[in-house]
DNA sequence: CCGAATCCACAACGATACTG
DNA sequence: CAGTATCGTTGTGGATTCGG
């Protein structure tokens, strides 16, 4: 028996608090729309509008979620010049250059098995 | 120009299924849930209660829903034991066992930059 | 051009109950 | 134990508008 509710000490405090917090990043970049925003700036630096484009499908409001987002966990960084009209640009940070390179094989490993899959899905259906 | 609308040879128009089937996989497996799932069966083989309660708050119906889908796109095998009470057991296939070394990679990601990600936020945060 | 806020339609999700 | 179905709530995400 432990001496305190919640088997409370300081090192498995700071343990718990860790995995909620792996967690909740985990949560946030393991969706759609923020890897394909990743993927994308892997290519270098790209503007808001560019990214709109690059990004089949998004729409403006996801795309300013999903940016502010990886700015604020540190994985994008964010560029503002004061001209008009504004410009904006968003590069990878090395952090988020390292998780570009994950993601990648995520990619690759889609094209690899795009066959299996198919059939399988029509295996399923039937 | 082209001669027919919409560039319409034969191998661009295959193209752009592989394109779409390949856009249309990766926002079924670019998903919280979906990847957790892949990430827990890493570890062999396991039953549907068991996955409940691996997979840390995840409910009975998105477990399901997850797992059919993952069943049908060739990514988990579904083993039912004939029994009473029923027993299945879900086991990753080797394109899954392929997809997990990525989904690895995220996870060793998420852990080494805890701390930068952390300090990133509060900073962000103010 | 970029961003924030509002509105609201619709999908996702959890809870519950029922079947084999 | 595992799966399906239904229902009610929540929340997500698109369209739009206005502001810098």
């Amino acid at each position: 028996m432990v001496t305190k509710e919640f088997s409370g000490s300081p090192d498995e405090a700071a343990l718990r608090r860790a995995d909620s917090l792996a967690r909740e990043i985990f949560s946030d970049i393991a969706n759609k729309w923020a890897l394909l925003i990743i993927e994308s700036l892997g290519e270098g630096t790209l503007r808001f509008s560019e990214l709109r484009s690059e990004v089949e499908g998004i729409s403006h409001k996801m795309l300013t979620q999903n940016l502010r987002m990886l700015e604020r966990n540190g994985l994008v960084d964010r560029k503002v010049h004061p001209t008009v009209p504004p410009r904006v640009e968003y590069t990878l940070t090395e952090p988020g250059q390292a998780l570009r390179a994950t993601v990648d094989g995520m990619c690759a490993w889609t094209q690899l098995h795009l066959g299996h899959i198919e059939t399988s899905r029509r295996r399923f259906d039937a």
